[in-house]
RNA sequence: GGGGGGUUAGCGAAGUCUGGUUAAACGCGGUGGACUGUAAAUCCAUUCCUUCGGGUUCAGAGGUUCGAAUCCUCUACCCCCCA
């Protein structure tokens, strides 16, 4: 089961659950506001699901293809990771749902018993657009396995991840680029409404798992609005904003989530999608999100890039090839606590899978942690200080400073 | 003793027959950068010296030629085969 850190062990004392949404036969998701923080209106929340409770703000690390890369679950407990996502494209390719609903379900599958998130491949629409088709009756693309035709629609999606059995399911939703044609991103906004209308007709177990919409709307105020009330008329548990984070300015990211919030339900759970960067984390509990998902610390870990709190560092620089300091004494994960850098930069180096594990596990941590850190200053209502303080350690003041 | 093959940038290795478009392919190694709902243990840049005009290179020396890593001669070293 999940770790709690010592404030969220402290946060279920002084809040203790309430039974009802323990034992609420319809509502797989529940969110409970547990605090406002009063400079900033950012949430301190607490979501009941089937498979645990979380606190958030909170961080998901994401595992694509039912597994966080290189992290097992038994890694992921030991950082306190609340909730994890993972993939409803990669999973229908490979292995496929029916498998998986064979196996007992993507819990049972994969070893982890904590909360899911699918996202419904709406993301892949986007990412492998060049093999994809878009109509209004969904997506027609060849796989980027064995280039196969497939058709994805908001049932098929909603069949797969009802397979799956995930926590959280994601509507397939068109994600797209940032800067599209007022026209064009209006129609896809319609049209993505629409499809979360057949998703909730199309989802068979409303009772085990909680359907997410996902508002669109590129950098437009009006579609945002039009499509955050389109969904909020479906009465989801549940709403993300997507879309984001794809290339646009943070200070245009911010100013969307500063009118799109509005128009989100204060008792459901808010979702960014797909946002990591310590900043952009902070800045946006700060509007009011809930929850985050994002590849990146565990991407970046791979390619040899660790998050620490005085700023990232590139591991397989040669700087480090004799620094036989801790990879980073002020995360307390097991490799940070325990392995030099020089030895960190000797396995990068060397190809060693081990280093791998120890810096994505790290990066996890770091975030994880972080979030910890930013649920207590918003219980403390410090969020403003305990902004300024990351940035300037983590170096957003400095010039040149590697920044994420 | 006789015969044959080889020596190219940090390493490996093309290029030599058919001399110029070759500061010299490619891989590895080195150095730096990127990465945000994961087609990513990936991708990009750079890697003889340089005051960016240029300079000096393909074991060494000499020669042929308008021009040589490429052709010729000698020297050094390495490998293989036959005695």
């Amino acid at each position: 089961m999940q770790q709690y850190s010592k404030f969220d062990q402290f946060l279920m004392e002084k809040y203790p659950l309430k039974e009802e949404y323990l034992n609420d036969p319809d509502r797989p998701v529940i969110y409970e506001l547990l605090h406002v923080e009063k400079h900033t209106g950012a949430r301190l929340g607490r979501i009941y699901t089937r498979h645990g409770i979380v606190h958030t703000p909170m961080f998901m690390p994401v595992g694509t293809q039912a597994s966080v890369k290189n992290v097992s679950p038994r890694d992921l407990e030991a950082i306190n990771t609340q909730f994890i996502l993972s993939n409803t494209y990669h999973l229908w390719v490979r292995p496929g749902d029916d498998l998986i609903a064979k196996a007992g379900g993507l819990h049972k599958f994969m070893q982890w018993n904590g909360p899911i998130l699918t996202d419904s491949g709406g993301f892949q629409v986007w990412s492998l657009a060049k093999n994809n088709k878009i109509s209004e009756e969904g997506v027609d693309f060849k796989n980027h396995v064995d280039g196969a035709s497939m058709f994805l629609s908001p049932e098929v999606a909603m069949r797969i991840q009802n397979n799956l059995g995930s926590d959280v399911m994601m509507q397939l939703d068109e994600a797209i680029p940032y800067f599209e044609t007022y026209d064009y991103v209006k129609n896809s906004v319609e049209r993505t409404t629409r499809w979360a209308k057949r998703a909730k007709i199309a989802h068979a177990r409303p009772n085990d798992q909680a359907l997410f919409g996902i508002i669109q709307g590129a950098g437009f105020k009006d579609l945002r609005r039009l499509s955050a009330e389109g969904l909020v008329d479906l009465d989801l548990p549940g709403y993300a904003v997507g879309g984001l984070s794809v290339g646009e300015s943070k200070e245009e990211m911010n100013r969307v989530l500063d009118f799109t919030v509005d128009w989100m339900p204060a008792d459901k759970p808010r979702y960014l999608m797909g946002v990591a960067a310590p900043d952009s984390l902070i800045d946006s509990a700060i509007r009011g999100i809930d929850m985050f998902d994002c590849v990146l610390p565990t991407r970046i870990a791979r390619n040899g890039s660790l998050m620490t709190k005085n700023g990232r560092i590139v591991i397989t620089n040669g700087r480090y090839k004799d620094d036989f300091s801790l990879i980073d004494a002020d995360t307390e994960d097991y490799g940070s606590q325990n392995f030099t850098k020089a030895y960190l930069h000797h396995l990068f180096k060397a190809n060693e899978l081990l280093g791998q594990n120890i810096a994505s596990v790290h990066n996890l941590r770091y975030l994880l942690k972080l979030m910890e850190e930013m649920r207590e200053a918003i219980y403390n209502d410090e969020l403003i200080e305990f902004r300024e303080q990351v940035l300037e350690d983590y170096g957003y003041n400095k010039p040149n400073a590697r920044l994420f």
